[in-house]
RNA sequence: UCCUCCAUAGCUCAGUUGGUUAGAGCGGUUGACUGUUAAUCAAUAGGUCCCUGGUUCGAGUCCAGGUGGGGGAGCCA
């Protein structure tokens, strides 16, 4: 690339602020080091749009103010082109972040030819192909700050409550829990497996620091190509030694609601650029639901109404308001086509129409997805079988009725892992514990407390068909000082995507790997 | 692995029962405009219609196979 323009970088300016600090800098001039975000212009004026990484701020450059030359200079600036812009502060309530840089002069680092991302509108493969630039667009940089202050409010919440945080082995020697297909590598000529859960690593720490949490990458080699799938994600795990069943559940409860409360309170900028519908974190204060599986699958089948709303009738009614909907999105568009085609627009007005149709014809294929869902989701519901696991449909028509999180305890013990405690008054039973967000959301947190019985779990691991010698060192824990205890483990990308939102788990991590993605 | 939808300009898309020279908006470039918030207005450049084969006088359009992608099921967090 020869056509690269840069100055000089030891120009960087000792004393320049960020944006974010903008207002601690009323009227005084300052130097700004920042991206074009975007770039609008008049005679004899430049707006530039700034972002630093702290925030995003527009600036102003008048001809009068900074002379031919500068305002010539200006003309180059492309989208995304880095620069440091010399000017006053001033207080301007309409613009975003509340302040407005009035432009002196400013010193060009870089001139960029043809960013490949404009701000309008993408299809996902092309940003995913992007995303080491897409991460700098106004919606990612809100995302990637929340998942970083929900990582920092996990480690608040937990080392407040005087928990541990221990690490868990990423290399294992064993496909433990056995349903899972896991990375297979080599490990020294020997088979090892990319860790899919630190949970029996967890409970040996908690027996050792009482309680403990861990917070580490976790892979599943699973060809999901859905959009709550990933094949490395990170995922929080605590244990607690002498906790039961109900106090796992208080204290799921509690984590999850300080979570969303510390989102709700801080980070509320980063909310209203996404767009979140802001009724969850009102509700969060309210307890959580809790029912038994036993309850849930009477729900999802129609059989027991949520405060007054049944699921198979308010599925039925979605079903209904979508096609209801798609009719509505056909008409609306004919009409813009009909008003174009009689002529007598401007041609502002036909742009805005024709981008309006555009977007009405993507949600009619949105809603077209959904009306071929929810039929299937209506069969799946209604033909339950008592015993079977749920589904991510089902856990869709549950929370569907839920204006909280719920958590549904005491399954079968059939599909639920070996290591689960079996309940005392009915032995079909397990003391797990599923949350599931609402919104239609689903699972988010899937927890239990532990079989503490040393034959008991030998039976469950026969019973599994799990090779006992892997088994040696946890059935010590058994052996050795058992004690009652239970844990959980949140899938710190659901959470994020349920906090923000989006569409899209893939959107919830910098550089997301699933199926058939390994770059950037 | 199965079901389903899709692939046309750098990006987002239109393209009628198969018909002659494939279009629009955005982005790029050039110019106009003194306060813009995806600014606006005028002009302009930009194409292996995913690949292979078939049907046809004629294929972006129809058929078969392949490749790539979206959504869902299974599995799960």
């Amino acid at each position: 690339m020869e056509d690269v323009k840069t100055t000089e970088i030891s120009k960087t300016a000792k004393n320049a602020v960020w944006i974010a600090d903008l207002s601690k800098h009323e009227n005084e001039s300052v130097c700004v080091q920042a991206w074009i975000s975007n770039k609008r212009s008049g005679k004899g004026l430049f707006f530039l749009e700034l972002r630093d990484g702290t925030g995003f701020c527009q600036s102003v450059m008048d001809l009068n103010n900074v002379g031919e030359e500068i305002f010539e200079n200006c003309k180059q600036l492309t989208l995304s082109s880095s620069l440091r812009v010399f000017g006053k502060v001033v207080k301007d309530d309409r613009q975003i972040g509340g302040y407005e840089v009035q432009i002196d002069n400013i010193d060009i680092i870089q001139i960029v030819d043809n960013y490949p991302i404009s701000n309008k509108e993408h299809g996902i493969e092309f940003l995913m192909e992007k995303r080491h630039l897409w991460l700098r667009s106004k919606r990612q940089w809100a995302i990637m700050r929340i998942r970083s202050r929900v990582k920092y409010a996990i480690h608040t919440f937990f080392q407040e409550k005087g928990f541990v945080q221990t690490d868990t082995p990423i290399f294992t020697g064993s496909a433990c829990e056995g349903t899972t297909t896991l990375f297979e590598t080599d490990y020294y000529g020997e088979p090892a497996y990319l860790s899919q859960s630190g949970q029996l690593y967890g409970e040996a720490t908690a027996m050792a620091l009482g309680k403990i949490y861990t917070f580490g990458p976790t892979f599943r080699a699973e060809k999901s190509k859905t959009r709550r799938h990933l094949s490395e994600f990170w995922m929080i795990e605590p244990e607690m030694a002498f906790y039961d069943l109900d106090m796992n559940m208080d204290l799921i409860e509690e984590f999850v609601r300080y979570i969303v409360t510390d989102i709700y309170e801080h980070y509320r900028f980063e909310l209203e650029i996404l767009e979140r519908d802001l009724t969850l974190f009102e509700n969060i204060g309210k307890e959580f639901p809790r029912i038994t599986y036993d309850d849930a699958i009477k729900i999802l089948k129609g059989d027991k109404d949520v405060e007054g709303k049944n699921a198979i009738k308010t599925l039925e009614n979605d079903l209904v308001e979508v096609k209801a909907q798609i009719i509505e999105c056909n008409k609306d568009i004919d009409e813009r086509e009909a008003a174009i085609a009689a002529g007598g627009m401007k041609k502002g007005a036909i742009n805005f129409n024709k981008n309006k149709i555009d977007v009405l014809k993507n949600k009619i294929k949105q809603l077209e997805e959904k009306e071929r869902n929810i039929p299937q989701w209506l069969e799946s519901a209604k033909n339950f079988k008592h015993g079977e696991d749920l589904g991510g449909s089902d856990e869709t028509v549950i929370t569907r009725l839920f204006s909280t999180p719920v958590m549904v305890y005491n399954w079968p013990k059939d599909i639920k892992a070996f290591y689960m405690k079996r309940n005392e008054e009915n032995p079909d039973y397990v003391k797990g514990v599923d949350m599931l967000a609402p919104e239609g959301f689903g699972e988010i947190v899937g927890g239990a407390e532990r079989e503490t019985d040393h034959d008991l779990l030998v039976e469950r691991i026969k019973a599994h068909d799990l090779p006992m010698e892997a088994f040696e060192w946890y059935l010590d824990l058994r052996k050795f000082g058992t004690v009652p205890h239970a844990g959980f483990g949140l899938g710190f990308e659901r959470l994020i995507m349920w906090l923000t939102n989006v569409s899209h788990i893939r959107e919830t991590i910098p550089f997301p790997r699933y199926y058939g993605r390994l770059f950037p």
